[in-house]
DNA sequence: TTTTTCATCGTATAATTATTCTATTTTTGA
DNA sequence: TCAAAAATAGAATAATTATACGATGAAAAA
């Protein structure tokens, strides 16, 4: 009941902050915790969140939550947004699951193709004009996950 | 090399395509593709491919891609689909009352062009840039409807 | 050609995880 | 409250999957 949810929760936060390989090793973390339970437990724990096992790109296999399953967190991206932002970028709008992405003229095509090659598993897919680029959303992403992943971040001011 | 990567490609297809429980199983499936392989060489395939291993709603594990994407056996079906199939067709994704389809590079307004002259009702439009067609759909249209228009059908059977 | 390197894969086995069976606790309904 | 039903979980084990190791073959280098 109230013990098991509030475990399940902190599996869950467990699972989404850390590298997580085994049940053996999250087991440990848990009773870290205050959480004393078996594996077996924490099996059915884990098949009730539908939380999935799946090899990351270190080549390890970890723990990953139902949402981020399709997700391949490749971070060597710390330049993608310098790129974003000297490659004609004017302004992004949102629209649904849609984007509109603004750029100078020319630009589009280019910039697509930059974010195309991070395959954001939050963006299907870009169509590219001359000035403007179309991107689909994956349904039910927040416009600031988008900015963020595209580093369209406002660092100094808000106007 | 060669073997490999086909044989990995009929792996996303399969696990794509049908619930598929256990290493074992898909090894089973595999065999009837003509594919020989042990359980090991399939783990390890499945570790490249990063596909995960999740708890379904059925309540059952199930081997589940690292995205959404449909992909698609490429079995001539003689008809209209034949086409579709044989231009350069990668995927199809969907999101709310849009999807996307990934072609070979430069196949995509040949390709949106052979739907268009479908003027299927539960397809309102498309627009193409070099890879990608943007499909916006009827609202309400689940998107087997529209693989099946596509003849994106799932022939899963063992036969 | 010969050697070296690299990728692939099978065998055997280790490691990991799911489940059966049972016990205990909690909840439900009268 | 009390009995029945459902949920929860541990121990043991079955089932499944990953990997160490060696073998093989293909490509690259010498």
């Amino acid at each position: 009941m109230k013990k098991k949810t509030s475990r399940l929760d902190v599996i869950k936060m467990i699972v989404s902050s850390q590298q997580v390989g085994s049940q053996e090793e999250l087991l440990g973390i848990l009773k870290n915790e205050g959480f004393e339970l078996t594996q077996a437990t924490l099996s059915r724990d884990l098949k009730q969140l539908k939380v999935a096992k799946a090899a990351s790109v270190t080549g390890k296999y970890v723990y990953v939550l139902p949402n981020d399953i399709m997700y391949v967190r490749n971070v060597a991206s710390t330049n993608a947004s310098e790129m974003l932002m000297t490659s004609g970028f004017i302004s992004i709008q949102f629209s649904g699951n849609l984007a509109v992405i603004k750029t100078k003229p020319g630009y589009a095509s280019s910039m697509a193709y930059d974010i195309d090659i991070h395959n954001y598993t939050q963006i299907l897919g870009t169509i590219a004009g001359d000035d403007t680029i179309l991107l689909v959303l994956k349904e039910g992403t927040p416009p600031a996950q988008i900015c963020k992943l595209l580093s369209f971040v406002n660092k100094d001011n808000d106007k």
